[in-house]
DNA sequence: AGAACTTATATAAGTCCCTTATATATTTGG
DNA sequence: CCAAATATATAAGGGACTTATATAAGTTCT
């Protein structure tokens, strides 16, 4: 047994402070969630309002709501489904692929300038570990998709309660 | 020159979808920035409720009315501060460190779990990689210091616009 | 074919958590 | 000791979600 749990307390909090950290370097334009949104629409095509709902762990008109924001900046558009008079199609823009794509940009620039201050022996094994990172997302049941979540006893949740509908 | 910018795009998105999981398989009780004010009141003891503001680059109201939530909640309170009346320090209760620790407990076991899911060697990689990541926050001029954020174009932001006062 | 479900999205109203602008309370300096 | 400076609180507003409900388009049953 290499691992322990101490390691996954440090790689959690890592993550954690990491986040942190690049938030606060890169003067973010977007929202987590539209960022978030805009992958997937990237990643997967157009979606449906209800698929994307599912996908981003959201309610469906919560991302009405968000769908609206997103065309009101020109980086999705709503299509009909060819399929279904009922629904409509989200498909990311080419103006959302490119601030997607600056975002990321930023990011990874904030980020390797932070790397390269690193001895090459932790440079090394930061590169080592990264397949590693990419197989412990890919191995998930569910890549990125959504889970309910539960009440809280107060009021700092940030994830408020969602009653299940028969 | 072991590390390209490709490594650090990788890493980011690697973050990004590590934080994205993490909230998902955790049904978290906690808003993120009452966690990250909690954990600094706990990593840093009692403080001011401007000096907290500078810290989790929010602005003072912004930070009474977190302070509010969490004393609601019974997870700090406030003190007066000794060298001035004026002033309020933020202290975090037992019970806010409890809520803490159970916070992360429970994020470290849904990690542990996934990576247990790695074979040896990826393990072994994730373990190794561990002191670099360490190395790579310990490094920041600002470990976890506010920086001010700018003003957007659309109402897509996360970060409103921070005007500065003479 | 058409009335009665069902399903997909939109609208309405409310909450949470931040913002800017301003008021109140305490300290400090001339 | 009163005026300016400083620390926090209050007020009003906005962004991004929620639940509950309405509208529009397919589906089904007789």
């Amino acid at each position: 047994m290499t691992l322990r749990l101490a390691d996954a307390r440090a790689l959690a909090q890592g993550i954690d402070r990491l986040t942190i950290w690049l938030r606060r370097q890169s003067p973010t334009t977007l929202s987590s969630s539209t960022v978030t949104a805009l992958d997937r629409l990237q990643a997967e095509g157009p979606l449906r309002v209800s698929e994307l709902a599912v996908r981003e762990a959201m309610t469906q008109p919560g991302v009405t709501l968000l769908v609206n924001r997103l065309a009101g900046a020109g980086y999705a558009e709503r299509i009909p489904d060819p399929t279904d008079g009922r629904a409509t199609l989200v498909r990311i823009t080419p103006a959302g692929v490119a601030a997607l794509r600056e975002r990321h940009a930023v990011r990874a620039e904030v980020l390797r300038r932070r790397m390269a201050q690193l001895d090459e022996a932790d440079q090394r094994l930061l590169s080592a570990a990264l397949p590693a990172i990419e197989r412990l997302l890919a191995t998930s049941p569910e890549p990125l998709t959504a889970r309910p979540a539960q009440a809280s006893e107060t009021s700092l949740s940030s994830t408020p309660s969602r009653k299940q509908r028969s």
